[in-house]
DNA sequence: AAAAATGATTGATCTATGTTAAGAAAAAAC
DNA sequence: GTTTTTTCTTAACATAGATCAATCATTTTT
């Protein structure tokens, strides 16, 4: 059940059998349908969630009612919006699944409680924190600096099993381009190989 | 002398006469001349600074060698490189001074020390830094979602006296277009009213 | 299996911004 | 206060990606 977690957990702190034991007894899981929404824009953030099973994207509404997909969350990853779980205001961003999809949730409260009673996680989720925001850099310069094709390119690197996941027309909206317009790419791309 | 950065910490918590003054002991004021870096890219950042007069510009060379600007830091703003001071790998950005320009620079070891002494500060800077993602998040939602146009007049409305203080092309490289096409939408925009 | 809904492709056309190159204007240096 | 350097503007042309509209393919529902 939480062996998952576990793991993941273990890559950046040791916990005791004990110490974990506890943890465990903060954690709530939720079983998402496909389509359906894990948090919508607007509400407040007052969890955050590890991916058991599953597939989200992380997306928002500009100006002109376009959506953009800040990120695919995948199993083994951490789901959030951070902006809401630390300001207390409404969420800016809107999370729902893609795949039917299992997450673990550990409640705001919760989390300051397991601070308390084990400060081991204040660095867990310190470094979870930092390395949000330094993978949200990396994905903004590169977006910034490489044309479509080459973010496509660089996307189906790092995920090869996306274009299975999910849908061509979500993988436009990461990348910041209309469907009709991967949709050419790929056909260039092909057209190279 | 610390007037600025006194004012600027007391927006965020209450400090005593002592520990003001104990704070200031690690204070190490330096001043740039136009055009110097205060860090070079791929530098480590082993420091965080406090614009007290004058303007820096942050920014990175993509893989096409084209400078794009993350940020402008004026007076009252704090600058760095967090990434590279959290994770101590080399910068990702360069900051250069725009101005002739005065910053206070707290060591990364100091503020170890400052966190030790007065633990207020941990509060401080944690703040300091989910602003600076949250800030980062919006300029970024912002972009994607707008024309270059609006962008502008965005930029414009935050920072009235720009157009006196960065050169035009530096305004372009923030908003991600050329200076020929900045100088397109200004005229435009002239037009317009 | 048929119908309906969803997702992907294609073509024609349009638009914002890039590129290149030349001057004009402003600021800095002498 | 000329000269030199830096910054800004303009024009002609090129291009990536958007838009609109139609069609084709695939899944889902019935």
């Amino acid at each position: 059940m939480f062996d998952q977690i576990k793991a993941n957990i273990d890559k950046k702190i040791s916990l005791t059998e004990e110490e974990f034991q506890r943890f465990t007894s903060f954690l709530k899981t939720k079983k998402l349908r496909k389509k359906q929404h894990l948090l919508f824009e607007g509400d407040k953030c007052d969890f955050t969630g590890f991916v058991n099973e599953g597939c989200l994207r992380t997306y928002f509404l500009d100006n002109h009612a376009k959506e953009h997909i800040i990120n695919f969350s995948f199993e083994d990853w951490w789901v959030g919006d951070l902006y809401s779980l630390l300001t207390g205001n409404p969420a800016i961003y809107a999370i729902e699944a893609l795949e039917e999809t299992e997450v673990i949730l550990i409640g705001k409260d919760d989390l300051e409680n397991i601070y308390h009673e084990i400060p081991k996680f204040e660095r867990f989720f310190r470094i979870l924190t930092q390395n949000a925001y330094i993978a949200f850099q990396r994905r903004v310069m590169d977006n910034f600096s490489q044309t479509a094709e080459e973010n496509y390119q660089a996307l189906l690197k790092k995920f090869p099993f996306i274009t299975q996941r999910v849908p061509q027309y979500h993988i436009a909206a990461y990348l910041g381009i209309t469907p009709e317009s991967l949709s050419r790419i790929r056909k260039d791309l092909a057209h190279k190989q």
